[in-house]
DNA sequence: CTGTTAGCGCGTTCAA
DNA sequence: TTGAACGCGCTAACAG
């Protein structure tokens, strides 16, 4: 009771409602008060340091809990330097790649540890300075860049920031600076050595918009692949167009047209593979008896309402999002954050696309 | 030059890295003394405050660009009591509904204005509670809770918080507390009117998960608003079940089997929706013409890539994050959170999957 | 073992 | 118009 008559406003700071009472937060020093101590051995009580009789750490404890104190972290980081904070910078607009990846950042410290900012730049230049500027006005610990659908490189922040950056999914422009990406040849290339263990010689590839180097380089990792295997890929050198399922379904149909042998498919994306689904429905062809799929990004809403169910490639992001955390406060305990691109492994999730008695395919999640 | 000799640790607090030259961040004293004016003095400078004479003003501002000063918010807002932060607490997955009411919030206050610190529970007590613990100790402004895809009343995260907090997608279970929800009797409503107008009268309903209320709910709007223009909905009273596409298709076929007369479906979600054209499509059943079909959520990756492309409900998720934080705000300014569940509009958007001379149907985005 | 003091970096008095 | 001093809440260093 003793903590309202000590002058201070209730209007400052956030005010806390305990049964309709409007009280300031708990201070360190109205823990200390009520416990009958000083405000450093309150401090060290309730931080577990030594130095202090058990007896005293409960009484402060009890004090703590009974005013329901929350230490400030601003305060405390005040004099640390550090927030426990990092940023995430994006332009993914739905979220598909930056939420697995923000997921595993918290992952990486312990979750609670770390709190992330997230900041959404929407594509525009102005907005990202602002968020920027916002994110070092708040001292962030270090900060994530995280790029959009497109994996081309994108315009680096500079090299004279005062934390680390890690630019994971698109990497940067500079070779300076630290990047995580996709290995988009290697999932081409799991792709196609899956579909050629399963029995496939006539594997087609249906990319998507060929100004994305994704796009490319998952072809050419399964065009390497078959290439190893003593096969080759079938393309007629024009499947390209943008990442639509109308533009994935003219392709398809295209391809099955000039290519009617064909006994398998990987495609860029989940998208593109949901409509070459579609279309050898519509032409009556068994999927995979006939023709086998494989799509790209094992993203849930799709993959697991295909009919069959589709076999994809799964990027792993959680994984990119962890590894970026601990890079970055690696590099905040001293070790050198390293810079260049690093290709991340992918993984294959097999369904019944390509499988058929895939035991699990029946509702997996 | 003069600021790497005055003592500081070049390992405390970020490092700044110029040129390979690892410093610490600029302080406003170290703004004040290259300017040659004392730090009360830059600090009016640098905030626009009268009474500095125009020609110190430059000076100052011209030594913070030099030394690229960023004001520390955490400084600053240590006195303030505010920290320009709002927590988002989600439990949101795939981040369909969290992303839109993030991009809303930071647009409440002007971008940059306000940083937003997500936490993503994943459905699990503990975490949230761990979450909740760090974001108080970071001294949030404002808490906006995001339910997850289920829309049912969640529990509350008491009264006795220092914060003000907005329930916003899935409600509180308390009244006491603010929740921001989405209409679902009005989206029903707004569906099969816009099925009525187009001349539709034999309309059918395809709910998801019978234990989801918004299922119901929509449901109940449809009801309501053909009664009300003499019509009824036709359903056999069994179209729950869960919210699978693969579900969806069995419930269509069923459908469509005992009601075959049916000119219109509405479907409980953009997934259901795209089983039952699926299943219209296998069936040889044109889309507009003979069946019209009315989605819900407008979720761009499947609206956008159906044949025909897909009418839907908008539940305008971005105007209920802009809502939340001008409330949340609002409260700090002594404004009255206010309480109780506030049902916010939605809205048709249609295309050619009920009219089919849709103008921007083509390629919209 | 416990209390006291001195900052962390900033904004904001009040004097000069 | 400028400068010096204080305080925000906390931790670390030292004194008792």
């Amino acid at each position: 009771m003793g903590i309202i008559d000590d002058g201070r406003s209730a209007a400052e700071g956030g005010a806390r409602r305990t049964g309709g009472v409007v009280l300031p937060p708990a201070r360190l020093a109205d823990v200390a008060r009520m416990a009958g101590v000083s405000k450093g051995t309150a401090s060290k009580a309730l931080n577990d340091k030594s130095d202090v009789r058990s007896e005293t750490r409960l009484r402060v404890l009890e004090a703590a809990e009974a005013l329901s104190f929350r230490p400030s972290a601003i305060a405390r980081n005040l004099t640390s330097g550090r927030t426990g904070t990092v940023g995430i910078l994006t332009n993914d607009l739905d979220g598909r790649f930056v939420l697995p990846i923000l997921a595993g950042a918290e992952d990486a410290l312990g979750a609670g540890e770390i709190s992330v900012l997230l900041c959404d730049a929407r594509g525009d230049a102005i907005r990202e300075q602002r968020h920027l500027k916002t994110l070092l006005e708040r001292r962030i610990d270090g900060l994530i860049v995280v790029g959009g659908a497109r994996t081309e490189p994108r315009p680096t922040l500079g090299r004279d920031l005062p934390i680390p950056v890690v630019y994971a999914y698109a990497p940067s422009s500079s070779p300076d600076d630290l990047s995580l990406v996709s290995d988009n040849r290697l999932g081409g290339r799991v792709a196609a050595e899956h579909l050629w263990e399963i029995g496939r010689r006539r594997i087609a590839y249906i990319g998507g918009d060929a100004s994305f180097v994704a796009s490319r380089e998952r072809e050419e990792g399964a065009r390497a692949a078959l290439a190893d295997l003593g096969g080759e890929l079938i393309a007629d050198g024009a499947l390209y167009g943008d990442w639509t399922e109308r533009w994935g379904r003219a392709m398809a149909s295209r391809l099955l047209q000039s290519n009617p042998e064909i006994d398998a498919i990987i495609a860029a994306s989940d998208g593109l593979a949901r409509a070459a689904l579609d279309v050898l429905r519509d032409q009556g062809r068994r999927v995979p008896e006939d023709v086998a799929v494989v799509g790209y990004d094992n993203w849930s809403i799709i993959v697991q309402n295909t009919r069959p169910e589709l076999t994809s490639i799964d990027m792993e992001l959680e994984a990119m999002g962890r590894l970026a955390a601990s890079r970055l406060f690696g590099a905040l305990s001293g070790h050198d954050l390293g810079s260049g691109v690093e290709a991340l492994p992918v993984q294959l999730i097999v369904r019944a696309s390509t499988v058929k008695d895939d035991l699990d395919g029946g509702s997996p999640g």
